[in-house]
DNA sequence: CGTTCCCTTGAGTAGTTTCAATACTTGTGG
DNA sequence: CCACAAGTATTGAAACTACTCAAGGGAACG
């Protein structure tokens, strides 16, 4: 994979760099991200489909992604529900390290690279290092900003608004980590993905994506975008991306006070 | 209002005695539940539709939520979306303590009543104990989970669906904190909000309640749910409350390890 | 006792679904 | 290198769901 990240992807923090790049890692200090580092136990690669954690089981350990893309799912009678997508720098499971138990399953999009962080690291950091801690607990707090975002397009958008939105959502959030261009956004997400991501049909993503096209905003090409226009795309999709909190109206530019 | 909750509410914890009860309340000690009694600065008042808390407010205090219910929303050109609701014993924007800025409003849905938590209480509490530290952490996980089970709803549910599932959710949480009985579910709920919760118009709102009530499941006035038959309203609305972690397959039953 | 908000109903329109059929890709084995 | 299989993408048609606009009825509050 591709890997040009910010100051901080370098040898010293080559596990954990990329994490809250872009957001609160600037109040990390030197000492905080090295012991950041070195909460890491090990590594592990998934093929795309693998389950790294399913639905209601006992955890013993986080993984925070360092190369590929997974999803969170919610499996039902009715199919699968997509309910949050990672990118390299994200916790995918720190959820789990609080909850216990996941309510939800987290499933390698595409190949994957994680680095291994067991709980009982997390619990002495808690008691060490409640400044590291508190970043942790903003990081999640970053998921669930995301999952509201969500809810909100479902409410609001319609089929291709929502596409496009999902694909400029990607964009920002592979900015942080040093992992976009202007030329295309990349996920490996077929259509099926799309359609689970929005909650409508397959055939319905296809419009939707034949919309995009038709109407000279973007192409959509084996899950990779490629933009026509991208300012016309972010206002069809009203894309504000201060949600995320990088650089904008809600970001976090003080230390912690 | 009417109250009636479990064992900890009681003098010692007039304030904070709902906090996580049903959930993890029972691994808190009893030093545990006097500290988070004694974060609690002081009360205050809100009438409906009165704002708590502004997208982008730049903030250093935190409420728990004593009576009454809340909204989160986000207000767009398009109108409000509603994307949480809290009852009694939620920290409603405990979001803020790490995140400085929410990326959402918090608003009275009828009066409610809340205890004020000073944000340097909370990071004075990381230091000392982090194991309320993680029980706090705990409860904005949980917020988090429903926003997944909300957008799995709006993913696969259709109206009427979605309407009924809000409503045994709101019961199966207001049973947590000992204010649901077996004869109405009874928020201030306007259709209009229910029509924001489900991203849907005022209008089929109107027509979602009146399918419940058509199909025998239950009957809707005023905001108050009547339920007819409680099997069949669950199994309709698809409502498995195991994403609640109350008791059940995701419950969390050692203490923390 | 009116005003205001909320609820209800009808009719026509837009968005989405299902079913079905066809083509394109990619990977596998011959 | 080709042939096949499996998964993915595309298109059409009919049905359904939810939307908007519009108008009228009802409840709560001052």
């Amino acid at each position: 994979m591709l890997r040009r990240t910010g100051q901080d992807f370098i040898a010293e923090y080559r596990l954990t760099g990329d994490f809250l790049a872009g957001r609160l890692r600037h109040v990390l200090s030197e000492d905080d991200k090295r012991y950041i580092e070195s909460l890491v136990d090990r590594t592990r690669s998934l093929e795309d489909g693998e389950h790294l954690v399913r639905r209601g089981e006992l955890t013993d350990e986080c993984a925070i992604l360092l190369e590929g893309f997974m999803f969170r799912t919610i499996e039902s009678a009715q199919g699968r529900s997509i309910v949050g997508v990672n990118v390299p720098g994200d916790f995918v499971d720190l959820h789990g390290f609080a909850l216990k138990r996941l309510d939800h399953d987290v499933v390698a999009a595409g190949k994957a690279r994680l680095g291994i962080v067991p709980h009982r690291r997390l619990a002495r950091m808690m008691e060490e290092q409640p400044g590291i801690a508190r970043a942790m607990w903003f990081a999640t707090l970053l998921d669930a900003a995301i999952h509201r975002k969500w809810i909100e397009m479902l409410e609001r958008l319609d089929a291709p608004r929502q596409v496009a939105h999902h694909y400029l959502e990607l964009h920002t959030r592979l900015g942080f980590v040093g992992l976009a261009n202007s030329y295309a956004i990349r996920p490996p997400f077929t259509q099926i993905d799309l359609a689970d991501m929005c909650g409508i049909s397959a055939v319905h993503a296809n419009r939707a994506v034949s919309k995009l096209r038709d109407a000279n905003l973007a192409e959509i090409r084996r899950g990779t975008l490629y933009p026509k226009d991208w300012k016309a795309l972010r206002e069809y999709a009203q894309f504000e991306p201060d949600y995320l909190y990088g650089d904008g109206t809600l970001h976090h530019i003080e230390a912690w006070g």
